[in-house]
RNA sequence: GCCCCCUUAGCUCAGCGGAUAGAGCAUCGGUCUUCUAAACCGACGGUCGUAGGUUCGAGUCCUACAGGGGGCGCCA
């Protein structure tokens, strides 16, 4: 990554001057390079001129002055062939600019990469896991999920580019009551289209789509669940109920392209025991005790903790939390994860502290479990807020959005925000903004590219390819500013790439994609590209197109958005009919 | 009462210690005989919630306060 060679090279400039008594041997700061906002600062810029001279000042070094160390490590820079100039300016700035002939064939480099530039490696060896959607089996998703799913996916996708092994889990949480109100609902429902007289219980989930679920069984099974007893056969029907709703959410969540490698149940834990195993490992630790008939787990001696956790009742019964301490004892101890991340809405706020003190009672780095907290996605529409609940049965599901909106409008709109803001989602305006959305800015730009490419082929200009002896030659050529500018664009690929997964969230990128493709649409307006008068600088230019492409493609990828080759709007289309 | 998140342009949001705070939408102008006008160019628009503090330097870090949201069960 070039930040990291610039890094490198003033880290030898340092060494080299303090070698030839140009700085002082003093132990220097660790060295940040920096993005200049500002056009004129140069590419990339240092600040480790001032940082040193204010570590200087303060070791009693009396007063030294930013410029002349700034002067200093400037004059011992190994020579580098991607810096062209370097200047200092303001306090004790240390601007650089990449130098022209080396952008030029980077756009060589992208090509010859294709789809794998922009994969650095950062986190090979690395086996982690991102759990996420995970919502209850009871039902299609809330459209607050998709929040989660396009986080969960995406993230998912970025850290599989940067080398980590990642597994996306999807936790199913069939051993709690929500679970058993269920396959109460289900049987009710299955009594009563078989003529039964059954009522839908009423802390059951009174949606329609159940009476759909129980049709499946009655189609499947026929009436064979109304010669058990009642009790008998909601037992019986837990497992059919939840292959069917278990299908149905895997319908739904690839509706947005979201597809689980692994579906872990609940329940497993506690039909292998390790619910029992997990607290007994707690146990003899230390950290559970008995308490008024019940089981503790003592969470209070943790930081941010002010209580202890029941984790089995008095009645003997487990509790949520004894089912997730034995899921990450699972996680950490059976399955060994370098690092598990949980995507979760705020909601569930509280129980992050808690988790903390269970890795620690564990025995474990806490750092290892990252709890990944999104906001709320409000949904607007006849500007108010709707407000709905699955058991009343009347909420809006992620199909429903998908339906109104599409999947790509849907995750890209989504990944735009920081997890941790309010999405205030307008679907009025979502839908009259149709044309207006990013996505399709962006969409728009990789299919125009494509059509570039094609119309070139038309023209019997070559296709871009990379070719170790015709490119390089080619690609000197690329001297118009806003062909520079678009090279420098592209390298911002891999820093992009690295920031989202600092920041465990991509939402970087859909801006970055934006830019990209703002940079494109200025080439594409100064630089026209398949020139057959021309066909040299063209076949530079459909280089650097290709370039372009390649990475808008990855983008999109990485964010779960469909990159296509062509994008007509319908009355156009009409015209060339 | 305690804990967490948010407050930046009319609206929706980026910006996570650097040099003159950005984008999309909205509004107002201007661009299609030429590789897709789902595009491009220009204009308008901000005492970054308030008050202190740390720093050579603060929208960014710390403290307090105000407003908004969420969370504090032998529920999940």
């Amino acid at each position: 990554m070039v930040r990291d060679e610039i890094k490198a090279l003033v880290e030898a400039a340092i060494t080299n001057a303090q070698d030839a008594g140009a700085l002082p041997d003093f132990s220097m700061p660790p060295v940040e390079i920096l993005r200049p906002k500002q056009e004129g600062h140069g590419d990339y810029s240092s600040n480790i001129a001032m940082i040193a001279a204010a570590a200087a000042r303060k070791a009693g070094g009396g007063k030294v002055n930013p410029r002349q160390i700034a002067q200093a490590i400037v004059d011992h820079l190994p020579a580098d062939a991607l810096v062209g100039k370097t200047e200092i300016a303001g306090p004790g700035f240390i601007n650089f600019y990449l130098a022209d002939d080396w952008l030029q064939q980077q756009v060589g480099v992208i090509v010859e990469q294709g789809d794998k530039f922009g994969n650095l490696g950062q986190g090979e060896g690395q086996y982690w896991q991102v759990e996420f959607v995970s919502a209850n089996p009871t039902g299609p998703i809330h459209y607050g999920g998709a929040r989660n799913a396009a986080l969960g996916d995406s993230l998912s996708n970025v850290l599989e580019a940067a080398g980590y092994r990642v597994q996306r889990e999807y936790y199913v949480n069939d051993g709690g009551s929500q679970f058993d109100h269920f396959a109460a609902t289900l049987y009710a429902r299955y009594a009563q289209l078989l003529g039964q007289d059954v009522p839908v219980p009423e802390d059951g989930y009174q949606g329609e789509y159940m009476i759909d679920y129980a049709r499946t069984v009655v189609h499947e099974y026929g009436d064979r669940f109304l010669q058990m007893d009642r009790d008998e056969a909601i037992d019986a029907l837990k497992p059919i109920g939840e292959d069917i709703v278990l299908a149905a959410l895997k319908k739904e969540l690839a509706g947005m392209g979201v597809i689980f490698d692994n579906w872990f149940r609940e329940q497993s834990l506690y039909d292998e025991g390790l619910v029992q195993q997990a607290l007994d490992y707690l146990d003899e630790r230390g950290e559970l005790v008995r308490r008024d008939g019940a089981v503790w787990f003592l969470s209070s001696k943790y930081p941010k903790n002010d209580k202890d956790t029941v984790v089995v009742r008095s009645t003997g019964k487990p509790t949520y939390f004894a089912g997730d301490i034995a899921y990450h004892y699972d996680k950490f101890f059976r399955r060994k994860f370098d690092k598990v991340v949980n995507v979760w809405s705020v909601d569930h706020q509280g129980h992050v502290a808690r988790m903390s003190a269970m890795m620690q009672a564990f025995g474990l780095d806490p750092d290892r479990l990252v709890i990944l907290m999104y906001d709320l996605v409000k949904l607007i529409r006849d500007g108010k807020e709707v407000k709905l609940s699955k058991r009343a049965g009347n909420l809006i599901t992620i199909d429903d959005v998908v339906k109104e909106v599409g999947a790509d409008a849907l995750r890209f709109n989504l990944l735009t925000r920081a997890p941790e803001s309010t999405i205030e989602f307008d679907l009025d305006l979502a839908i009259a903004q149709e044309k207006e959305n990013p996505v399709f800015y962006v969409q728009y730009g990789h299919a125009r590219i494509c059509s570039i490419l094609e119309k070139a082929s038309e023209k019997g200009l070559a296709t871009p390819e990379h070719d170790a002896k015709r490119t390089p030659a080619r690609l000197v050529l690329l001297t118009h500013p806003s062909e520079l500018t678009l090279i420098r664009k592209l390298l911002g690929l891999e820093e992009q790439i690295e920031t989202a997964i600092e920041r465990l969230s991509p939402h970087n990128l859909t801006h970055y994609a934006i830019d990209l493709t703002k940079t494109f649409s200025a080439f594409y307006r100064d630089c026209y590209v398949a020139d057959p008068e021309n066909p040299e600088l063209s076949e530079a230019r459909l280089l650097l197109s290709q370039a372009t492409r390649i990475v808008l493609a990855k983008i999109l990828a990485l964010l779960g958005i469909s990159a296509p080759e062509q994008m007509w709007l319908e009355d156009k289309k009409d015209l060339i009919d």
